[in-house]
RNA sequence: GCCCCGGUAGCUCAGUGGAUAGAGCAGCGGCCUUCUAAGCCGUUUGUCGGAGGUUCGAGUCCUCUCCGGGGCGCCA
């Protein structure tokens, strides 16, 4: 069980201090509604938190800032909390922590830094990657693969039930699958040295031959001569699947279920769901096929859900899914997608509701475009076309370059993490290779090794350590921030920016690099201190381990 | 035409309506006989794309606009 934060406890002190200046008629009860928002002071200020509440409460009651301050002065002062509470214009309080109080919430972290459970907890699910089964995990794939693992740990973390899930599109009535399948037979009869002509718009690229000659090694020319392309379909796509969960797996991706749209069509639930849609209303028809009401939602117009002759689309099969899951038991739906597919959000908005569910308990998270650069300029990646950058390609290189593969696996979902999902990101291999070098990824994994090499030689800190000894900027400055993690945590599972965690790791290293020039650990002379100070930086070799581990990044030891 | 995302330091990017807008990298100048120099310290750099508006207060919210990227199928 974790205990209280220190942030929350600074906020909750704060809020009762204004409880009971309410209850003694000091300030009038419209304040109680004016949250109270605690941070900590900007760079030049003294103090260790600051609120902004005199000035959100100056709006509501119509009282001066100075006047709400010198109100609620002697209540801060009773929680015995704080050792000052400082009035700065416009209408800020600075805070300054009592030593009790430093100590307390300190030694928490220091047994367990992580955040409190959520009190409502949800059964998520979420799906991410769901590429197509006809290609390799490309570096625009990639990207969703990390936002939804980390994404997904984060929210286990905060008590959330999750299932990370993976929505494989082998429909065999697919035309994409079909045209996949008539293009694998075709580089098997040119492997086979059988004339064979390559379909319109056909795939090419060496992970399609690769494939193709896989299956002539493994069936032999007899066999595949009696072969239909259904054959060459499936086999293909088991084929390409395998190597997607094992391209996802050396990236530290896995998934608990792997859903099929071909069981959905085989167990008759599109056709469920039709039924169900049209009973709720949903479907309107027109020229002969039946409309979703996704106009209803913000789409430009509705859209098709079974043709005129009689077969559904892919967007019924896709509400069917997410209906699905529902009735497994999730509350909670996360989607994300490639920005390709921002178009389709009321659509399943509306599907969703369609089925009687609730669409704002579904939640599309939309990543930007990854662009791949070829010498200098743009190109689209196309499977069909075979210009591809894939993950494997991005992942190797670096492993050369980096001379380890741990380290590039490292680096890259570092990379991908560092910036928010909606930043479009150029990827230029070249360039990706020496930016590795520079990565920050690095600068936070040394500070964690520095940690290690410093508590090897300075020994474990012993219990009871004097946390308010830590007098100077650096170390308090590096206290308060480690003490800030279960807040962030909490926050990114509330909007699911997971790339502040790797900036929070970045930040924690700087202050920590800092600290550890100007403070030295092993203090023979001075026992006390330099126990607070070794208890400091156990305290930050926890917490970027921590952190590091919800981004899926090593914490290595020595570097 | 309509919709989505972006535009912040030389580059890559953070920034929850609050104080003098911050990191990493790059540049320049220093710092290894003492806990890891993949580091630190100092220093340089901003019309937050532009114009209005709301607000005590706007990089942040609203409107318009410019530039870049993406999307708009009875495909999946």
């Amino acid at each position: 069980m974790a205990h209280q934060s220190l942030s929350q406890a600074v906020t909750n002190a704060v809020a009762q201090a204004i409880q009971l200046a309410v209850v003694d008629g000091e300030l009038p009860t419209s304040v109680l509604d004016v949250p109270v928002d605690i941070k900590r002071p900007s760079q030049n200020v003294a103090g260790d938190y600051a609120t902004t509440f005199c000035l959100q409460a100056a709006k509501t009651s119509g009282l001066s800032t100075s006047v709400i301050f010198e109100a609620l002065l002697p209540y801060l002062e009773q929680t015995g909390f704080f050792t000052s509470a400082a009035f700065a214009q416009p209408g800020f309080i600075n805070f300054e922590l009592s030593p009790a109080a430093i100590d307390t919430y300190a030694s928490y972290a220091l047994h367990d830094n992580a955040p409190t459970m959520v009190e409502d907890p949800h059964t998520y699910n979420v799906e991410y990657v769901s590429v197509n089964p006809n290609g390799p995990i490309t570096v625009a794939a990639a990207r969703g693969a990390v936002i939804g693992d980390v994404l997904s740990r984060v929210l286990k973390t905060v008590g959330h039930d999750v299932t990370r899930e993976y929505y494989v599109n082998d429909g065999v009535n697919s035309e994409q699958m079909r045209l996949f399948g008539k293009s694998v037979k075709h580089h098997a009869w040119t492997a086979l040295e059988i004339p064979s002509s390559m379909p319109a718009n056909g795939y090419q690229g060496a992970y399609v031959e690769a494939i193709a000659k896989a299956m002539v090694s493994k069936y032999g020319k007899d066999f595949l001569l009696e072969q239909d392309v259904a054959f060459f379909q499936s086999t293909a796509q088991a084929m390409m699947i395998a190597q997607q969960k094992s391209e996802l797996a050396g990236f530290g991706v896995e998934f608990d279920v792997w859903s099929h749209e071909q069981e959905l069509y085989e167990s008759g639930k599109d056709i469920a769901t039709l039924a169900k849609m049209k009973e709720s209303g949903a479907l309107v028809e027109k020229e002969g096929a039946l409309w979703l009401n996704s106009s209803a939602f913000g789409d430009q117009e509705n859209r098709v859900v079974l043709r005129s002759d009689g077969r559904p689309t892919y967007v019924a099969g896709d509400i069917a899914y997410h209906w699905d899951k529902y009735q497994r038991g999730h509350d909670r739906l996360i989607d994300l997608l490639g920005p390709d597919h921002h178009g389709y959000i009321p659509r399943l908005k509306a599907g969703v509701a369609a089925v009687g569910e609730d669409p704002d308990t579904l939640f599309v998270l939309i990543f930007q475009a990854v662009r791949f650069i070829k010498d200098g300029e743009a190109v689209l990646m196309r499977k069909r076309d075979g210009n591809l950058y894939t993950l494997s390609d991005l992942t190797e290189e670096l492993a050369i370059e980096l001379g380890s593969a741990q380290a590039a696996k490292d680096v890259v979902r570092f990379f991908y993490l560092y910036m928010s999902a909606n930043k479009h990101v150029d990827f230029d291999l070249s360039l990706a290779v020496k930016q590795a070098a520079e990565n920050p990824c690095f600068y936070a994994q040394y500070a964690h090794a520095r940690c290690c090499s410093v508590l090897t030689k300075a020994g474990e800190p012993e219990p009871g350590a004097q946390w308010a000894l830590l007098s100077t900027a650096q170390e308090k400055t590096l206290l308060f921030k480690c003490l800030e993690l279960p807040a962030e945590i909490t926050r990114v599972a509330e909007d699911y920016g997971v790339h502040r965690l790797a900036h929070y790791a970045v930040d924690t290293a700087k202050l920590y690099h800092a600290f550890y020039e100007h403070c030295k650990v092993i203090l023979p002379d001075n026992p006390k201190l330099s126990n607070a100070r070794k208890a400091l930086v156990l305290l930050v070799k926890q917490t970027l381990a921590s952190v590091l581990g919800i981004l899926g990044v090593s914490a290595p030891e020595t570097m």
